[in-house]
DNA sequence: TTCTTCATCGATGTATACAATATAGAGAAA
DNA sequence: TTTCTCTATATTGTATACATCGATGAAGAA
């Protein structure tokens, strides 16, 4: 009711693939809380879709882990717990060494200046002091990192953990004191990858996410 | 219309689970082949029951990478190139590579023999020649490592990667010549596990993937 | 009061109906 | 023969109708 959250109409997707894409914003920005019931004819009706499309996009969810089924009850909204968290964070390590790992084997010379330009651009953006534009630059920063790695597979995984953690990034890159050690060790990975130095560059990256676990793990802990 | 896949009845799951788990199985064991179209009308016909649980499962089918959208012509089958199974097992190796570790700080006593008395049964598994009893024995002692992780998370993806080799994985699994090589490093692990080695446990559970790799990417090659 | 029973209602699970669109094939023109 | 167009058909995309189950709550008995 008071959750507002519109369909995207500029795309010429399915439906179901609109209503996925809603849903999926909607639970990841915050707009439908852990435990909410997903009500099939409500979501319908505010979306001004049949059940249909809404229960295609419900399986997706579902799927993803966003959503869990209770049979015949359907689709509740998953619990985030500071477990459930650190679970996920512990995968994430591990995929992104992999994926700096590669990123040393792979990069090419123009791909190195290309991280350059995008570690210029996130510095710039944090002037800004609007978290969405330097949210966005950090994004633009590490998809460079893992498009060298040539493993669609691993690519999707995390994009896919990227945004299960959106709403906790955000508070994460909020906070001021962050920025600093953030530049420091983009710059270091940038460094390490372009020396091929695989060993220090995981270690650097083991390190950057390591800190968004421990600044994670307070929000939560303040929230409850 | 020779492929004859059953539906499973005797659960309580709703169809679109059984519509789902039946059209993953006819997948992986390569009964739907690769590049053939998943026509809805069909499926439901020869299931018995109506579009509406077959969309759904394709839905799933589709954010598992199994099947492939294409717009206003419904789902086609994933092809499996040789390159997208190396990107998978690239993956799934850095996952096995986590899980160990896990195991050697978590595993406790019991599970310890656990894995001893795992090991043992597919030892004799193994004298059966019966592919199927011993490829489920080897899937019982990885359970047991996964378990110890204590990530409901990562244990999900590396169900979800093992699947995806079924059929692979048994055509490494017939060939009489690596049983010799498997309980060695079955043991192996076993060991390093119990001492707490991680690095050696990694580098065993490495190797174990990798020669899983070699084996596939020979048996892609002749099929072709 | 408290527990049990039963009826009602609301939501999911499934099937079917309708709409829109892409494909294939026939027929006509070059 | 080749190519283009148009129509018919098959299939997906979406909406709606029907079936089934579970939860809720009121009424009655202990």
């Amino acid at each position: 009711m008071g959750v507002n959250f519109e369909v995207n109409m500029n795309d010429f997707l399915p439906l179901r693939d609109v209503v996925f894409n809603t849903l999926r914003q909607a639970i990841l920005r915050g707009e439908l809380q852990p435990g909410e019931r997903l009500l099939e004819i409500h979501l319908a009706n505010k979306l001004g879709v049949s059940r249909t499309p809404i229960r295609e996009a419900i399986r997706k969810l579902e799927l993803e882990g966003l959503v869990l089924m209770i049979p015949r009850r359907g689709a509740v909204v998953a619990e985030i717990t500071e477990k459930s968290l650190r679970d996920v964070l512990e995968v994430r390590r591990a995929l992104e060494e992999l994926a700096v790992k590669l990123a040393c084997q792979k990069i090419k010379p123009e791909e190195i200046e290309e991280l350059k330009r995008a570690e210029k651009e996130f510095e710039e953006a944090l002037n800004t002091k609007d978290v969405t534009v330097y949210a966005e630059a950090d994004v633009k920063f590490h998809d460079i990192i893992y498009r060298t790695t040539d493993n669609q597979r691993l690519i999707q995984l995390l994009y896919n953990f990227r945004e299960q953690m959106y709403r906790f990034r955000v508070e994460y890159l909020k906070r001021e004191e962050s920025h600093e050690t953030l530049l420091k060790e983009h710059q270091y990975i940038i460094e390490m990858i372009e020396k091929g130095d695989e060993k220090r560059a995981m270690e650097a990256v083991c390190a950057h996410i390591d800190n968004q676990v421990t600044a994670v793990a307070n929000t939560i802990r303040t929230k409850k």
